[in-house]
Formats: structure tokens, C-alpha cells, sequence
DNA sequence: GTTCCACTGGAAGACTAGGTTT
DNA sequence: AAACCTAGTCTTCCAGTGGAAC
């Protein structure tokens, strides 16, 4: 009953959008100066997570090449390339210009002179999940280049410019922000009709399914998507032409644990020994949790470096930490929420 | 109110892995 | 083959913070 699985991904951009139309203008509008080969002003896009940023970002842009074929761009996931090294890295990569860069013996300031010596097309760069990135001193070194318009995106505002220095905050004093707010019931429910009709076979899902979905995903089209890809599997798995609603209920915490899972599944041998002993029992203190650590692994870390793990964690809303001082506590973040669990539920294995 | 101290997180430097140069 | 780079990871050291105990 899948047609094309593609249409299901988290990252595929659609031909045409929805409901968007003023933040596609305003986006559109900003980037305009490079059609004429001059640098835009800095775009900045918040909004919380499955509000359409990324896709919105990159359909601006992708729209903007197909009617200007002198503009070129690139998309650089800051959260997968959180180092400014590595940031770099990746635009090059769009420019075709790192042939030879090596990443282990290439000084950082080789890349940006690189950058610097590109005289090719104006170039679009997205920086999404801005605010992963460690340190944000590679924003003004990009807003220095005439030859780069910025495009980032990130989930909150405030906290990306409390990181911004006097230097960086000067220059990004000519962007405009673009703020996206969560989908409505009925918005969310035709992007998904849209997928589904896109995707899935003609009636594989019902428009009373559709809005079970749009509802329980609760305006973040990411998790919508989600879910209607795993009702789409189980369905597809069993054999049958259209999802039931049985299917559909199993799908829903499957659909909403996958992004939390997705990141579990980043982590390393020990930072997972630790998530392990914090889901064991619920919450910890500090001090009881790094003994629980020792006693998982072979070879543990100082506690120092379980520190920066744990903070880690926490920006990847793994873990929640409450308290500042002696009164810390750290607790598994609830995938169905985002927030705090008191028990923590196991997501269950699916989806795949 | 004062002191104590568990905890946090910044800074600096050592170490490691992988690459280049001689 | 040895000497030398560099980025990224981890450790060492430590000042600062703010609940908890007195």
C-alpha cells in the first residue's frame, strides 16, 4: 500500500506547500537582493519543532535556484555538524570545493579561506538547528562573506542570541525574524490528506484516520508524519490494503517515541550507560548516578566528562535536569511530551 | 544569617587518531 | 620511517553557585 516512501521521510520538501504563504513571501522577499547578486540580510526562522521551518527553508530556496539559475545553496544540518570545522566542511561540500581537504590535517582557517576565495554564484546557505552548533563565532565569520546569505533556523529566538556576543549580535541587527507558530487541526490534517494521497494507495487511509493523526500529533507535523509513516508499515507489513484503525492506535506512540528514539540511537556506548542507569530508576541525583555509571561500564570517564555528556543529554531532550545546585536531579525527558516522566515509558519497537 | 559543600561548568592542556611532510 | 600537523575527545584544575545544615 505504499507507493512512494519518500513522500513519508521526515526530510522530503513538497512540490507545492501549505499554509505557509505569508512566511514563503516574507522568506522569499528577504532572499531577493541575491537574485541581483547581492548579499540578503540575515534571515533568522523560529518556531516550535514540526511547525514546517526546515521544509518551509528549504522550498524557499529550492524555488529561488529554479527561477534564478545563477544562485546556488546549500543546507547544513548544525546539529549533525555541530563544529565550526565541520559547519564549514559542509558548505564547501555544496561549493564542490573540498576535493582535497582532509579532515584531519586542514586547519580550520584554510576552510574559511576557501570560502573567502569563492567568486562563483550568490550562495544560499541554511544553517538549520542553529542552536546546536558549540560556537556561534562561525555566524560572523559567514555574515563577513558578501558572497553568503544566511538563512537559520532555530527553535527559540532568545536563547540563540543570549549565546550571540556584542560582535555577533551587531551584525545580525539587520535580520529579520520569522517566527512560525504550530499547525491548526485542520491544516495539519491536509498535510497529511496530501501525503497520504501522494504516498499511500487511493483509500489506505481513511479522512477520519487523518485527523486522529492530525489530533494526536497535536500541530507538529513532524510527529503527524511520523505517525503516518508507521501506520502506513504496520499496515504494509500485515498485508493489507488500507490501515485499520487498531493499526492506527499501536502507530501513534510509535510515530511519537521516533524521534526520541532516533536520538538514543546517536549516542555513544557511554553516554548510553548513563541514559540506561537515569532510566532505571526514573531519577537521580549526581553523585548516585555517576557510582551507577562506573558500575555499567569497563572503563568509565572522569566524572567531568560524564558532566558534559549529561548536559549533552539534556539539550537533546533525552534528560531533564532540575535544580541548579545540591538540589540537582536528573530524570529521563518523557518522548510522548518533552517533558519530565515520572516513570519512564519504554518506547516500544517499531516503526522500522 | 552564616557556613558548608555537592554540584556545575569554564579554561587550559594532554592525549588520540589520522593525515602530511621530510 | 620518523617527525610533525590538526581536530576532537578527555582530563585536570578550579572558581562560582546556591540549597542544606547549623
Amino acid at each position: 500500500m505504499i507507493e512512494d516512501a519518500r513522500v513519508l521521510r521526515e526530510e522530503f520538501v513538497p512540490r507545492e506547500v501549505e499554509h505557509r504563504d505569508g512566511e514563503v513571501t516574507h522568506l522569499s522577499g528577504m532572499l531577493e537582493p541575491v537574485t541581483r547578486g547581492e548579499p540578503a540580510d540575515t534571515a533568522v526562522i523560529t518556531g516550535p519543532s514540526g511547525a514546517g521551518k526546515t521544509c518551509i527553508a528549504r522550498y524557499t530556496v529550492g524555488r529561488l535556484r529554479e527561477q534564478h539559475l545563477d544562485v546556488r545553496s546549500q543546507y547544513v544540518n548544525c546539529w549533525q555538524n555541530y563544529s565550526r570545522f565541520r559547519a564549514l566542511y559542509r558548505i564547501l561540500e555544496g561549493l564542490g570545493k573540498t576535493v582535497d581537504i582532509h579532515r584531519r590535517s586542514t586547519p580550520h582557517d584554510e576552510l574559511l579561506d576557501r570560502l573567502r576565495r569563492y567568486d562563483g554564484p550568490p550562495c544560499v546557505v541554511v544553517l538549520d538547528e542553529v542552536d546546536q552548533l558549540e560556537a556561534l563565532d562561525v555566524l560572523y565569520d559567514l555574515h563577513s562573506l558578501p558572497a553568503f546569505s544566511l538563512v537559520l533556523i532555530a527553535n527559540r529566538e532568545a536563547e540563540l542570541f543570549a549565546r550571540a556576543d556584542e560582535r555577533l549580535t551587531s551584525r545580525l541587527r539587520g535580520s529579520e525574524t520569522i517566527g512560525f507558530d504550530r499547525y491548526g487541526l485542520d491544516e495539519l490534517a491536509s498535510i497529511l490528506a496530501a501525503r497520504a494521497r501522494w504516498g499511500l494507495t487511493a483509500d489506505a487511509v481513511s479522512t477520519a484516520q487523518i485527523r486522529t493523526i492530525a489530533d494526536a500529533a497535536a500541530g507538529d507535523a513532524r510527529v503527524g508524519i511520523s505517525i503516518l509513516r508507521s501506520a502506513a508499515r504496520k499496515a504494509d507489513r500485515a498485508d493489507r490494503e488500507t490501515v485499520t484503525d487498531d493499526l492506527l492506535e499501536e502507530a501513534i506512540p510509535a510515530g511519537r517515541t521516533a524521534v526520541h528514539r532516533k536520538n538514543l540511537e546517536t549516542l555513544t556506548p557511554h553516554q548510553r550507560a548513563l541514559y540506561d542507569a537515569v532510566d532505571e530508576v526514573g531519577a537521580i541525583e549526581p553523585a548516585p548516578l555517576y557510582e551507577a555509571y562506573r558500575e555499567r561500564v569497563d572503563d568509565p570517564k572522569t566524572d567531568r566528562t560524564v558532566r558534559n555528556y549529561l548536559a549533552k543529554m539534556v539539550q537533546y531532550d533525552l534528560l531533564v535536569a532540575e535544580g541548579t545546585s545540591r538540589d540537582r536531579v536528573y530524570r529521563v525527558a518523557d518522548p510522548t511530551t518533552g517533558h519530565a516522566a515520572s516513570t519512564a515509558p519504554h518506547a516500544t519497537d517499531d516503526d522500522r
